[in-house]
Order: C-alpha cells, then structure tokens, then sequence
DNA sequence: CGTTAGCACTCGCAAGCAATGAGTGCTAAC
DNA sequence: GTTAGCACTCATTGCTTGCGAGTGCTAACG
C-alpha cells in the first residue's frame, strides 16, 4: 500500500515529531543525512500521505504531523525495538533481583519504575480477582460489639473489614461460623464467593445458629468487600510535563478520569483473546478525555493465565518504540517473578 | 493600630478579591451600598493600607490586592462564622449518621467530603501511630515457606506483612511465638512494640526455641512495618481549576509536593501546643511550591488526645470564612464519632 | 478638619498592522 | 523520476496606538 519512500519518510516524520512535538517541514526532513531527496520530493511524498490519510496539517503553510492513522501504521511497522539503554535494562533488572516479598509492594515499585523511565504516567492493576482465591477465613473480635474479618487470597494478599457482631452471638457460635466457612469456600475463586455463600453455606448455617439471617447479612457484606482498590498509579504528574498539555483545562479532564479507579480498572481490563502489548491510540481509547493520549498495556502472568495489567499513558505524540521494548520487558520479568514465588 | 473604616476597608477588599480574583479598586468599593464614601477617600485609606503593608498592587494604575499580612489580619478576626448554609451542613450531618465502621472508611470518606464542599484541596491524616496500641498479633501461614503477620491496631486498624519463614521451624513453635507476643505486647504502643521485643519478648523467645535469632530478624521486620501510608488526598485536580494557577508549572511543583507522603505528614503534624483551627498563609508554609497556597488545618480527637488531623489547601485568596467554618464542623463531628466509637 | 470633586498621570491590555520566515503547491527544466 | 525556482499562505513577532481602569494630588467645600 505505501511504497518503501514513503513508509521511510512517515517514519521520519513521527520519529521527528516525537522529539521536537512541532510539525515537521520538508526541508527539515531532507537535511537529515539518511535521505537523499530534495525537499520537492519530500514535498510531493508527503502531499500524497496526506491526501492518504497518514498525515495532517495544523493549518497550510505549517509542516506536517502524523494523524492517527499514521500513528497507527508506525505502531505497526515497529521493527526492532532497540532504543532501550543497556544502562536502563539495568535498572529493571537490579530492580527484579531484589528481594521483593509482598505483591503490592512489587506492583506499587513497578509503577513507580514504569514512570520515572519513561516520563509518563504509569496505570498497573494488581492480580485480578478472576484468578484468585480464598486461601483462609478469619475473624478477630475487637470487643462485643464489632470484629474484624479477615479474607487471605491465594496470592498473599490480605484484606480486611471490620464488622458489627449482631448482638446475642456467642464467641462459640462465631467459632462455628468461621470454621465452616473455611471448610467450605476455601480454594473458591474471590468473585464466587458470594453466590457460594448462599448456595452452600446458606443452609448448614441455619443448623447451627439461631442468629442465622444477621449473620448472613454480615457475612454478605464481608465476602462483598472491593477487591477493585488494586490500581497503582505513578507519575500522573507528568502528563503536566507535555507541552500539547500546557492547557490546564484539558489535564483537569484527565488528571479527573485517572482519579476514577472503576474507569481505569475499565480501561485497562484486557478485551478477551488479546494478549501481548496493546497500543491504543488517541480515539481509539474511548474516552473523550484521553482523545490526545496514547495508552499502551501489556498483561503478565502466572501460568499462562493473565493476572494483571502494566499500562502507560502519554500523550499521542508518544515514544512508542523505547515504551513499548520497556514494557515488554517489565511484563515478562514480572511474569518470572511471580512463577518463582509460587512455584 | 487600624481605625474601624480601615478594618472595614481591608474587610471589603478581602472578600471581593476572594471572589473575584481581580485586584479591587476604589471605584467599586464606593459602590457597595454599606460603604458611605466617595472612591476617593476610600483611595487616601487605601494607600495608608498599602504603606502599613495590609494592600499591594500588582502594578501603578492597577487596584489593590490583599497582601499576605492582609489576609492574617482578615483571617484573625474573622468573627462570627456565618457563611454556611443550612442545606451544607445538613449534608455533613447526614454523612455523619451514616452507619460507617471503618476508621479508614470514615477518613477516606471525610476527606470527598471535605473537598468536595470546598473545592479545594483536602489532607487528611489518620490517627497517629503514638496514640495507638496493639490490640492482637495473628501469624497465618500461607505454605511452607511464608505466612501473613496481622497486626489488630486499638483503633480497629489493620495491617498485613507477608514474611517467610525460618526453615525448620514448626507450626507449633510458631504457635508459642505468637501467644508469647500476644501475652507481651497487647496494649503496648505501636511505637513502643519494637524496643519491647527486645527489652521483654526476647529473652523468654530464647526458651521456647532453637531458632532464636531468625525468628527475631523475622519479628522485627513485621513490628518494622511502616504506619505511615495514612495520608488521605482528595481533589487534588480543583488545584487546576484556580485562575491562579493556570500557569501548568506552577501546579505541577505544587502536584508533585502533594505526592510526597512524608513531606505531607510533616506539614501536618501540629505544632505542640497549638490546638484548634490552624491557618497557615502563603510563605507561612515552609514549602517554595506553596507560597500562593494557604493551608488551614484543625485536629480532630479522642478523649482529649488529637489523634489526626483535616486540612484544605487551596489559594492563598481563599474563602477562609467558609473553609473555617466547615472544619470547625467537621473536625468536631469526627470527635464526636470516634468517641462514640471506642466508649 | 475630614471629605469630596476634579484632573493629570500611569500603565496594562487589546486592536491593528507590517515585516518575517517557515513551509507549501505548482510548473518547468534537468 | 527528480529537482530548482517561484509565487503564495499564514502563524508568529514586534510595534504602535488608543482605551480605560485606576491612582495620587490638590483645591474646594461643609
């Protein structure tokens, strides 16, 4: 579709514009020492990008900037992804060789690595509920009236919740509880725990206990607890570094939206079948907010089921290449750092 | 030192430039209705005002704006905190009726509140570590090499340290470890917890087991963990919507310093001895980044003990009146919950 | 003597305008 | 197919000018 001149001179242009976030001229283009046409010829080349779709003029008389599409055909032509420092892979890999032995600890740390490499904001999701479940039920009386529920998750992480006791409730009788909860939803996936709940402990707790529907209230409302509080963002400030963001209106909507965790656990929710590192661009993310960023995730996993997502947000005008080498790479080490602990 | 019309003046010109963000000018202040005099003997007060360094100008032929020293005058004898609708605090006291049973909850909550009333920016802090005891020490394992450490905190707190553990070391030494600690330690200070370990725990440790000296290493990281992650943010973006701040460098400094956990801590320390509602304006705050900013902070507390602190910071031209009146309720209202709370 | 009217003066700001220069599209020549 | 040349476009810059909001000062007034 685009002959090898043209693909040579679209590269160029994104490149340049990528560095300098000004449209690019012909001239400035010819100058380079890898092209040996004329501005004219530059000028022809890019008039028929143009007309194709890849480029776009702020107003004429102005250079040309890559539009979406063209942005798009850059991210998918994308050879070998070098431009990453062997200093830097340094840095990542110091970083895994530590010894790292809470989850949010590793997740809180990655985010802040994604975003002081890269000078974006960094989005990462934790382990994700689907592929989680309950190792151990606890319950901790703090006086009479209130306790606190504790849930620990297949992956080590703990939550938990403090709860009112309903009153007239036996320490014995909440022993018997907590027991057969153990017995029975251990090893269930966190996200069925609820419907477990009523289809299998429902009926064996009313033998037990006359309390039966309090208890059940409570023990709804603990096994609701969110586990959706697991996105970790770092460097949202910046966004306020980009000159196409100098617009302090247009960050609010931003800097708003990624206060949003639902919005973001949305976003960043990988769509089914899609594995490997996801570039959306501009509009393509489906937020009006986001029309000017690019968003690029990657998942990593536990035994070939993905658990959470690493993301970058950036301006459209995004350095795809060094980004996306620096995501593979986080990914896969996170990957391999999670199969050692749990191996 | 001032004269009744000067106050009322200065009065004026606070309140105007307040809401409108534009120097006031002599003109317009004539034009109030409860202002009897022409613009130009409000202009002779005027320029006596600026002299006593109360005004500013920003430039000749400009009109005046409160100078930092104006607003501590204003701030200091604001009188009777009017300035709050019923509907408002009607919602502050519906949110307080709420059945809230979560000590983070409750902060996390005060603090959308709190910013949402304002539109400014609000720091929470959560009750300090000085004022909280251990309430029970759990150790559940996970597999054979790392168990969860669970500390109960007196005010319903809880955190989590995923730890491994010493090889060799069997379930029910474990067992005896962890009674021994709760025997030991419950009602200790959080503070206190680790020199305890040592001055009390350590040497009946020694009894119990041959591996002493992994188990403490072990202990003192779980007591080590950090009780600092409770500084609560919200609305941080109503930064951007100030007129001041359009300018995108100015915010990011100020962004940037409202990332940093621990400076926040220390900015919101109380001062001892300094008790109720604290306005701290412009250059007050030690911060270069918050020379525009005023932050006003009030304490909240239990059984005459502050334990956290509420604060909102907005720009230096702020609605303090308003801002005052709101975390004198509030602050309050979480006392009285807390108390309700832990009698 | 405090208050006010009047007036000259300052100065930021917006509008208008010309010069600049980067960049284009087109045509004709190589 | 490539390039040199040229007329044209248009955002940006710098400059001038006029406007108006606001001041400080002086003199007059009750």
């Amino acid at each position: 579709m685009l002959t090898e001149r043209q693909r040579m001179i679209l590269n160029v242009i994104v490149d340049d514009y990528i560095r300098s976030a000004e449209p690019v001229g012909s001239r400035s283009i010819s100058k380079r020492p890898d092209v040996g046409y004329s501005p004219a010829t530059i000028r022809n080349e890019m008039a028929d990008l143009e007309e194709l779709g890849f480029l776009e003029q702020p107003h004429t008389s102005a250079g040309r900037i890559p539009s979406h599409k063209g942005y798009r055909y850059y991210v998918d032509h994308i050879t070998p992804w070098n431009s990453i420092a062997p200093a830097e892979l340094n840095t990542i890999r110091t970083f895994f060789a530590e010894k790292l032995n809470v989850m949010e600890q590793v997740i809180q740390q990655s985010a802040m690595i994604l975003s002081h490499m890269t000078n974006y904001t960094s989005i990462l999701l934790g382990p994700e509920v689907f592929h989680t479940s309950l190792r151990h039920f606890q319950l901790l009386p703090l006086n009479e009236t209130t306790a606190v529920a504790i849930i620990v998750t297949s992956t080590g992480q703990v939550e938990n919740k403090t709860v009112a006791i309903p009153p007239g409730v036996s320490v014995s009788e909440m022993e018997k509880v907590v027991n057969l909860l153990n017995s029975k939803l251990v090893n269930v996936p966190l996200f069925k725990l609820k419907s477990r709940l009523y289809s299998e402990v429902a009926q064996e707790l009313e033998r037990y206990t006359s309390h039966y529907e309090e208890l059940l209230i409570v023990l709804d409302s603990v096994l609701d607890s969110e586990h959706d509080h697991q996105v970790y963002l770092s460097g949202t400030t910046n966004m306020l570094t980009q000159p196409e963001f100098k617009d302090v209106d247009k960050v609010k909507d931003i800097l708003d939206l990624l206060g949003e965790t639902p919005t973001l656990m949305k976003m960043m929710t990988p769509t089914a079948g899609e594995s490997g590192i996801q570039v959306r661009i501009g509009t393509e993310n489906d937020h009006k907010a986001f029309a000017n960023c690019s968003l690029i995730t990657a998942t990593y996993s536990l035994e070939g089921e993905s658990l959470g997502t690493i993301g970058i947000l950036g301006p459209t005008r995004m350095e795809y290449a060094r980004v996306m080498s620096i995501m593979e790479i986080i990914s896969k080490d996170l990957t391999t750092l999670l199969s050692h602990w749990y191996k």
